[in-house]
DNA sequence: ATTTTCGAGATTTTT
DNA sequence: TCTCGAAAAT
């Protein structure tokens, strides 16, 4: 069962235990709870790791643990993660502590491994070695061919509850998943819903397709229903150690208990505290109920100051469903966190970029260490522009990802009709593009003509059968069929993926058409692709094994933005559920205004456990900062309601003696936010936050004016002091209009 | 019959 | 910014 690589029980060169040796070499850099938790190898373990607590050096030093020590074979054990970031940083730490030879492809995401066992054992639900996997579009699009089909509406709100029947039919018919493939349950009369459930799954089935759901749903119907397979893993599989379960759902949970059924050594880590995806279904709860032999906490934080860390403890002690802990380091005081409130979005964003751009001129920090965090992926927007007017280099991890970008999809489509013409949703996307002349009503005819085969075919099959026919002489589908029949020839005489793309995407049109557009940006993205396509062949290159074609559309199906990785000296740009387990030296959160950060459309939704989930996503984002954290609002944000002008209730929980306030604050601003938080709370029938917070200090009040204030004219009434002149005159914004005056006539009020 | 163009509308978060 | 739909233009 186990074989062990370092089998010399002394070393030859001091003569001590060999095990020892690497015992002590493993566990020196790590505190007396990291050192517990790497050991606690046997039985059911779970490790409640905190933010920042060196989660990541225990998980990989556990595994050289069991490696190097225990002599443990890797290919026994199975380590997965949530992310392939994640999973990525994971292999390379790891190969840094054990023979880099013996890493192996199960430290992987959960969705990895999966498709790795799919590819071994699909078979058995009646399907080819391979499949496709869909990716929301065009999971979407599926959905809308199949409602059209049914002759259902379309409107947009329709395509969304059909979406949301298949997540939740799925679920709920999950150990019979297959069998209601094959035939809708009989004895009760189908309802609607079962109905489309039913057609939907049928279309799956015709294209091979699995959408992200079914990697799991499959593979547990497998291990369920088939014995030998189940056996045969769980006897290969002697370790289990999976991190941010925080963030798995039933499903996932349930595939790691089968897994770990041989040796029932399975290690769960997480933190209760960052559990931000309730949202699409996971259970933090799982991992609180978790029954372990073993539990372990680490709450030690090396990554922030202690200034970062009073707050984001500040924080999430607002949560009144939770597991108490609170994080600690030994680090010293440092810098406090800044609290910058802005007139509206527009300042907001010039106002970090200003800061970022001075501190970088000081030499404080480079771009590079700098990370701007938000809510929502189209808040990036405006400090964008700000970024590009100061020539600030930025990179977007988020926004318009790499693989979701037309023209990459449409060439990946030519590559995914090639690999399997039964591919309609592919055919769909490239059939057309360059334009062929081919559109909806030829497409209506082709779809026609494709129901009404002998054997129902698909769409691009129904064309090749079709080809020479009249309707067709139009237009220009001949020369598109030649295209992917070529493309199919090249890969079948083992020309690489990258080469038969290009080949491809020359012979289309498609190069031409972005050429002569003046979409040059298009072409530079295409280019990249073939890069790396070109890398993938070079790293799945296994002696004169060379990476299929379904492989690495099976592999980039799984990729996603974390993939698309640029380590030159930009800022990063991100939302924060990206941000997730990634650590910067400053960090600016923008955007923390009601309604947006919490999203008050998710309260409305899910009330109360979403206000506690959106705290949860705002202790992730403050416990990203290691040296410096800014939290920046502003009032009036435009895509806000109402209510976008007011701060954060987040913001409201944080002491004041722990955030330095800059900006111009209006008086009275905190109290109205709580007002107005206490008044949504009561309305959606939420148990709220009814605590004032200090309105933020003055400094010393010496009687001089300055901008920010609140002055009193004898005539004009009150207004806001915009800006004090050099002369010492101060231009005042009133009700009335904006006047420059000298300070005697005015007086300070409040 | 197909393509282009123009305006309106929407934008949580993702493996 | 990007997507989608309707109406105009080819």
């Amino acid at each position: 069962m186990t074989f062990c690589v370092f089998f010399v029980k002394k070393c030859y060169l001091c003569g001590r235990n060999t095990e020892n040796r690497m015992m002590e070499q493993l566990l020196k850099n790590l505190n007396d709870r990291q050192q517990e938790a790497v050991q606690a190898t046997e039985g059911r373990v779970r490790i409640i790791a905190g933010a920042g607590s060196g989660k990541t050096r225990v998980i990989a030093h556990r595994y050289a643990y069991l490696v190097n020590v225990l002599g443990v074979d890797p290919g026994n054990i199975l380590c997965m993660t949530f992310t392939n970031k994640a999973a990525q940083e994971m292999k390379q730490r790891i190969s840094r502590l054990i023979d880099p030879g013996y890493i192996n492809d199960y430290v992987c995401t959960i969705h990895g491994f999966c498709v790795k066992f799919l590819r071994k054992e699909i078979h058995r639900l009646g399907f080819p070695k391979t499949f496709t996997i869909l990716d929301d579009d065009d999971k979407k699009a599926m959905v809308k061919r199949v409602m059209e089909a049914m002759g259902i509406d379309r409107k947009q709100s329709t395509v969304k509850k059909h979406l949301d029947i298949i997540g939740r039919t799925k679920g709920a018919l999950r150990t019979d998943y297959v069998g209601s493939l094959m035939l809708p349950n009989s004895t009760e009369k189908p309802t609607a819903e079962h109905l489309f459930f039913y057609n939907y799954v049928q279309e799956q089935l015709r294209l091979f397709a699995v959408d992200f759901d079914d990697l799991v749903y499959f593979t547990l119907y497998i291990l369920h229903h088939f014995s030998e397979v189940r056996e045969k893993w769980q006897s290969e599989l002697n370790y289990l150690q999976i991190d941010e379960v925080q963030d798995c759902d039933a499903d996932e949970w349930e595939l790691f208990t089968i897994l770990s059924g041989g040796l029932g050594n399975l290690c769960v880590v997480g933190d209760p505290d960052q559990a931000i995806y309730e949202w699409r279904g996971s259970k933090p709860q799982l991992f609180v109920d978790f029954e372990s032999d073993t539990d372990i906490i680490l709450n030690q934080n090396y990554r922030s100051t202690p200034d970062i860390l009073d707050v984001a403890n500040a924080i999430i002690d607002h949560n009144r469903d939770r597991v108490p802990k609170e994080l600690f380091t030994q680090r010293p005081k440092a810098v406090r966190v800044v609290h910058y409130h802005a007139e509206n979005d527009v300042e907001e964003c010039k106002w970090i970029s200003e800061t970022i751009a001075k501190a970088v001129k000081k030499g404080k920090g480079a771009y590079g260490e700098i990370a701007i965090l938000f809510r929502a992926a189209y808040l990036s927007r405006g400090v964008e522009q700000e970024f590009i007017k100061n020539g600030i280099p930025y990179s977007v991890w988020g926004g318009i990802r790499f693989f979701e970008r037309k023209e990459i999809k449409d060439a990946l489509s030519y590559l995914r009709l090639i690999a399997n013409p039964n591919d309609d949703l592919a055919f769909l996307r490239v059939c057309n593009v360059p334009s062929r002349k081919f559109g909806k009503k030829s497409l209506e005819w082709l779809a026609m003509l494709a129901a009404n085969a002998d054997t129902p075919a698909s769409l691009y099959e129904a064309l090749l059968a079709s080809i020479s026919m009249p309707e067709l002489r139009r237009t220009k589908m001949a020369e598109f069929v030649r295209v992917i029949e070529d493309g199919r020839a090249l890969i079948a005489k083992g020309c690489g993926i990258g080469s038969t793309l290009d080949q491809v995407l020359t012979n289309s049109g498609l190069k031409d058409e972005y050429r002569n557009d003046e979409d040059e940006e298009r072409l530079e993205n295409i280019t990249e692709l073939l890069h790396s396509i070109k890398d993938y062949e070079d790293s799945h290159r296994l002696g004169d094994e060379v990476a299929t074609l379904d492989d690495y559309l099976q592999d980039i199906a799984l990729y996603t933005n974390a993939d698309y990785r640029s380590d030159d000296d930009s800022v990063r740009l991100m939302t924060i559920h990206q941000a997730k387990g990634l650590e910067f030296p400053y960090v600016f959160v923008m955007g923390l205004n009601e309604g947006i950060f919490p999203s008050h459309r998710a309260i409305r939704e899910r009330l109360k456990p979403a206000e506690e989930e959106e705290r949860r996503l705002m202790y992730v984002a403050v416990t990203r900062a290691e040296r410096e954290l800014i939290l920046t609002e502003s009032e009036g944000f435009s895509a806000a309601n109402q209510c976008g002008k007011y701060p954060s209730r987040f913001l409201m929980e944080i002491p004041s003696d722990l955030v330095e306030v800059k900006g111009r604050m209006r008086p009275y601003l905190y109290e109205e936010t709580q007002n107005m938080v206490n008044y949504l709370n009561e309305e959606l029938g939420i148990e709220g936050t009814v605590y004032y917070k200090e309105e933020p200090k003055k400094e010393a009040d010496d009687g001089e004016i300055r901008a920010g204030d609140i002055v009193e004219h004898p005539v004009f009434g009150r207004g806001l002091v915009d800006k004090v002149k050099e002369n010492g005159s101060c231009e005042v914004e009133f009700t009335s209009g904006r006047r420059t005056l000298l300070p005697r006539v005015l007086t300070k009020v409040g």
